[in-house]
DNA sequence: ATTGGGAAATTGGGATACCAATATGGAATA
DNA sequence: TATTCCATATTGGTATCCCAATTTCCCAAT
């Protein structure tokens, strides 16, 4: 594999899992010593990831894209027709199988699995409906869209009932496309979105002071801006 | 401006205004010495193309994305849940002053009136709704599939009733925004975008044959695949 | 302790150098 | 004439190099 992908995936990784804070500061020299290559695949990959919004400029400097509360709102807003599309798609064109597999990814989620799995599970569900779409643009949109949220998904507190919640939705949605009653599905998907909206939100509205303190800049929505 | 974003513009420019055809291929120095500059910027400015869908490879080498009628289909299909977001969403936030403006916008299309300004126009209409949104998701969103359709639609035969029919369509939808009647504006927005994909699929696989001997690969549809 | 100013170090943008891999062209051969 | 095969040119990927523009940092003046 290439350089310059190896660096984007390590910077990435790296990014989605907080290793780099939001708002954090990142010259091309440092990259270039912290993954041993030359600037070259360096600026590639940075270049790759300010395209899906993971990576911003500061000025001339590069920055780890800050969390932004009012852009994460913008992003459940953007997601719901895309969600409600692909539901309403996968209905029309989605086998038994395909249905049965996503449902072993579900289950496979229990009490006691860590973590990482719930999440990965929780991105992986609605990209993976959207691949049932049979729509490439559907899906390279959905996944655009679960990685810029993806790190507020960390941040988030995960109650025991909000999980649960998610997941009786998730299954409700699988089970209206099984029987292909599309517009409930598409109609169980926008709310689906709207509650992961409202959790998401009012738990870092909440938590904002905290955050801010480990160090991540945290923006918009609510109190003043001040951009990092 | 930076070089590397000059060379965006003009090779972006080149490729939808056909002045590269699709499926052409591109070495690196070629397009050093065209812009006169030296590969670093060339290649962050096909870096980008390549993100927005407009170059591919084929191999290690770069080519003008050729035009895909199976991917226009997908494109099309894509768009309509955006365009009926962006219109609702437009009812809820739009003020009268942005909607004279846009209403404007399509009075300056007249009969006479050049091509390119139609098109353009045409273009713009769905980005600026979309902007009315408030959403900048969404807006990103539409100017992408609009920019990917942007060359489709320079090949379509546009005959004189087809025209009228999509700026009939467009005058709807922006009375129904003005009253503010969402539902019925969404609905009408998605009416325009399945017109839309029949007049442009139509038009293109009628004309497919001379197409291809105008030396544009155009694959996809219908007849055999053959990757340019 | 605070502030101003300026030299020095560092940075990103661009140009160039180098290399392995691939493509090309043409001569030798059938 | 058609085909094989190898020397050569060209290509994209990477590493460096250079430069102008910032940023950093130290020290003198307040």
């Amino acid at each position: 594999m290439s350089q310059m992908l190896q660096i984007y995936d390590q910077l990435r990784e790296m990014i989605l899992s907080l290793d780099l804070g939001p708002g954090e500061r990142m010259t091309e020299r440092w990259l270039e010593a912290r993954f041993q290559g030359s600037r070259t695949p360096v600026r590639a990959a940075l270049a790759r990831l300010e395209g899906e919004g993971l990576v911003q400029r500061e000025g001339r400097a590069w920055i780890v894209a800050p969390i932004d509360l009012r852009e994460l709102e913008a992003l459940e807003e953007f997601r719901e027709p895309l969600e409600a599309m692909a539901v309403r798609l996968a209905c029309a064109r989605a086998g038994e199988a395909d249905v049965a597999a996503i449902e072993a990814m579900l289950d496979a989620c229990q009490p006691g699995v860590k973590r990482e799995e719930w999440h990965r599970v929780g991105t992986d569900f609605h990209v993976e409906i959207a691949r049932l779409s049979g729509n490439p643009f559907l899906v390279r949109a959905i996944e655009g869209v679960m990685a810029l949220l993806s790190r507020a998904r960390w941040l988030e507190v995960w109650t025991e009932p909000s999980r649960e919640q998610a997941w009786a939705e998730h299954r409700r949605i699988l089970a209206l496309i099984r029987q292909k009653r599309a517009e409930e599905a598409a109609a169980e998907a926008v709310r689906h979105v709207r509650d992961t909206r409202d959790r998401l939100l009012r738990s870092l509205n909440e938590d904002r002071r905290g955050l801010r303190a480990r160090g991540f800049a945290v923006v918009g929505a609510g109190a003043g801006a001040g951009a990092r």
